[in-house]
RNA sequence: GCCGAUGUAGCUCAGCUGGUAGAGCAACGGUUUCGUAAACCGUAGGUCACGGGUUCGAAUCCCGUCAUCGGCUCCA
């Protein structure tokens, strides 16, 4: 399981190559770092030229990364891991010392750093590594029997201390995680005190994978992926689609008491409306590739037949008018000079001035069209759609702040490995909102969308997550960031103030704003320990300029608004993958894909009627409720709706229709017993409305 | 996009070192009339992801493509 720490965790292990600084580890994280330095210890017996770069603990194991002209793939495992024992077995000391500078580098160069001795290679990785330990920073190295390492340390006193271990993966991975470095193989494995506790950590994992959303997804019949449709673009089943309502319908309600206005925009749009927002080029990777269309290539077609019409007529005039040093078939420009000059006379014909004229108007007409293709983008994101919107009506300070809401669909070309279930697709469905507000009500409006995140959180039952502020990278701006220096810093700071007022927890992670300014993500914690950002929040202080959104101030001058955007519940794909690993796909009533089931047994016609007319009653109430009248047995019916997870079962027997009464069982608790008709619904329907 | 792994019926999976593809559940047709997690019998269902190659013969071996998974990079 993931806790807080985690992220300063990935992001040391991630950014601090030397591991010469970070926090103290614990006694696991020991027993893995250690883990570590005996797998480079096997890895060097089968590979002696093997090059080491590093290899720290992360939340659940350890890795090193290692280049090697060999290909490490599972089959190696076994073999790497009979190495790894016999180091374990011989149960030597992690000595420390501690070297200078220049020894270390000396040691380095002769290839003896991640080594078992002295080698014709030197080891570049930690020659490198060594060079970006500070000056006033001691350097160490660590010893395990002949294995020797650059090392911050701590460890285990003994190899033998690491109790079990398994090595689990391989994965490539960019040296210091820069995409422009040698990608190395990374060799993923992890360790226990214990064999109890390394097998606690494998069943652990097989009991993750039941909750798995695309498992479970595809079990409840939720939503699909289809090769004809695409990669990363779901499909929603009718009962997946039922969640999606019911979210929309939550959002909804609280937006609306919260004073937003509901609008829709289209999935479709110019190339120029991107342009201005910024998206291109700031965002353009992530944006579908564009579609072009010829809008005007019928009427250009149209004009030029016109045109060559108009001036046939027109040559066969100057022909006719041809003294002998004059040639009519000449170019473009002295046709144009001759014609122009034959139509000073004064007796022209009507129907060549008529020619004349209509070719001037087609030429002019010409000059409007684009004989270029326009390019149409799909939307990957609403502010720009919801800018005009702002901009279509003339706004006053009156008016603000002008809350905008739309569940619309975007579309983003995520690249092909970024893909992941319904947690990273390339349609989503945002429950997006841009807020229009002066500076002045900016800390008001940011705290109640705060307020907002934090009744949803309730009501989903999310207890851990954290407020990320991201902010700029004053040395990408112009590249990742719009290049507004002085607003940058602004707006940030303007957004670090209202945070510490508001007393919310958050963590600060530079260079990882959005393009148009800071942002804010929350990071939640699924069930089975995957980390998600499910909700946003960013400042925008960059497209209301760039679209020159104004409003009318107090004092009659034009001011540009601020932009929040915000969106709460994320999207729909991201949102409802964590809900069905959250709730392991036991939703809760109001928002079940199937809320009730009516189970009869048998099949007699008096028992059918009356079963039938509970489900009319539930569904005359909107009540997603279904009626099984299968030829199987009462015991295979529950067998059924329990697996499908359906929320409550009346089963309804002959005793309960005489006593006008419904048994109910709800999954998860069994069989609540015959109650009352009239009660058992009133209860499923108080429920529902309560989204309790 | 990069590295690695995987791809057999709607689902879960068998199918040895190449010799004509199999089970359970689901579906469909019957029989069964059952009180809280599976009644019984039968039927149908697969171009073994796709495309090449090797071979007398390929689900099986080789190459390529696509998709998915584990990571990396990226990320609202």
């Amino acid at each position: 399981m993931r806790d807080e720490s985690s992220i300063a965790e990935d992001v040391a292990a991630a950014d601090e190559p030397s591991a010469h600084e970070g926090p103290p580890m614990t006694e696991l994280e020991r027993i893995r770092h250690s883990c570590a330095h005996v797998l480079a210890t096997g890895i060097l017996r089968l590979w002696p030229e093997a090059q080491f770069a590093y290899g720290p603990p992360v939340e659940n194991g350890f890795y090193y990364d290692v280049e090697l002209p060999h290909r490490i793939s599972p089959e190696d495992f076994e073999q790497i891991e009979a190495e790894m024992r016999k180091e374990i077995k011989a149960n030597h000391r992690f000595e420390r010392s501690v070297v200078s500078r220049e020894q270390a580098l000396e040691m380095a160069r002769r290839g003896e750093l991640a080594a078992l001795g002295p080698r014709s290679e030197p080891s570049k990785f930690k020659l490198d590594l060594i060079e970006s330990i500070p000056a006033n920073e001691e350097i160490s190295l660590y010893r395990n029997g002949d294995f020797l390492d650059l090392c911050a340390g701590p460890h285990v006193m003994r190899t033998g201390n690491i109790g079990a271990f398994k090595l689990t993966s391989v994965a490539s991975a960019y040296y210091k995680g820069d995409e422009r470095n040698p990608q190395l193989q990374r060799i993923y494995g992890t360790a226990f005190k214990n064999k109890t506790q390394l097998d606690e950590y494998f069943a652990m994992l097989e009991e993750a994978k039941k909750r798995d959303h695309r498992k479970l997804g595809k079990e409840l019949e939720l939503f699909t992926f289809d090769e004809d449709v695409g990669p990363g673009l779901p499909l929603w089943l009718p009962r997946g689609a039922a969640i999606i309502e019911e979210l929309e319908k939550l959002a909804k309600e609280t937006e609306f008491a919260a004073g937003y206005q509901r609008v829709r925009t289209t999935n479709l749009a110019r190339e120029s409306l991107y342009l201005k927002s910024g998206h291109l080029p700031y965002y353009a990777e992530s944006m579908f590739p564009p579609m072009e269309l010829n809008e005007d290539k019928d009427e250009i077609a149209m004009l030029e037949g016109r045109i060559v019409a108009a001036r046939s007529v027109l040559e066969q005039h100057l022909s006719s008018r041809a003294t002998d040093e004059e040639d009519a078939s000449c170019n473009d420009v002295q046709f144009e000079r001759a014609i122009n000059a034959a139509m000073e006379a004064n007796d022209i014909p009507a129907h060549v001035l008529e020619a004349f004229e209509e070719k001037n108007r087609c030429q002019t007409r010409l000059v409007f069209l684009n004989q270029q293709p326009r390019r149409y983008y799909l939307k990957a994101m609403n502010c720009p759609h919801h800018h005009k919107l702002f901009d279509a009506v003339p706004r006053s300070y009156r008016d603000l702040p002008l809350r905008f809401a739309e569940y619309g669909y975007c579309h983003r070309y995520e690249q092909s490995g970024e893909l992941f279930g319904l947690m990273r697709v390339r349609s989503l469905q945002m429950n997006d909102a841009h807020i229009y507000c002066t500076p002045e009500q900016f800390e008001s409006e940011f705290n109640a969308v705060n307020q907002m995140y934090l009744r949803y959180f309730k009501l989903f039952g999310i207890e851990k997550y954290i407020m990320r502020f991201s902010t700029h990278d004053p040395e990408r701006l112009g590249q990742k960031f719009v290049d507004e220096p002085e607003l940058w810093r602004q707006t940030e700071e303007m957004v670090r103030g209202v945070l510490q007022r508001s007393g919310i927890n958050y963590v600060e992670v530079p260079n990882e704003a959005a393009f148009y300014g800071p942002k804010i993500d929350v990071q939640v914690w699924s069930a089975i320990g995957r980390e998600f950002t499910i909700a946003t929040n960013q400042v925008d202080f960059a497209q209301p300029r760039r679209f020159d959104l104004t409003y009318k101030d107090r004092d009659n001058t034009d001011k540009t608004p601020l932009c929040i955007h915000r969106a709460p519940l994320g999207t729909h794909e991201r949102f409802i993958g964590f809900l069905i690993e959250h709730y392991a796909g036991n939703f809760p009533l109001w928002l079940s894909p199937e809320q009730v089931r009516i189970l009869p047994i048998g099949d007699d016609a008096p028992l059918i009627d009356y079963s039938r007319a509970v489900l009319d009653e539930l569904r005359a109430n909107y009540v997603r409720a279904e009626l099984d009248d299968s030829s199987d047995k009462i015991n295979g019916k529950i067998q059924r709706a329990e697996q499908m997870k359906v929320h409550t079962m009346l089963v309804i027997g002959k005793r309960d229709m005489e006593a006008n009464a419904v048994s109910v069982r709800v999954h998860g608790q069994g069989n609540l017993g015959a109650k009352p008709r009239d009660q058992a619904v009133a209860g499923i329907l108080a429920a529902i409305k309560d989204r309790s």
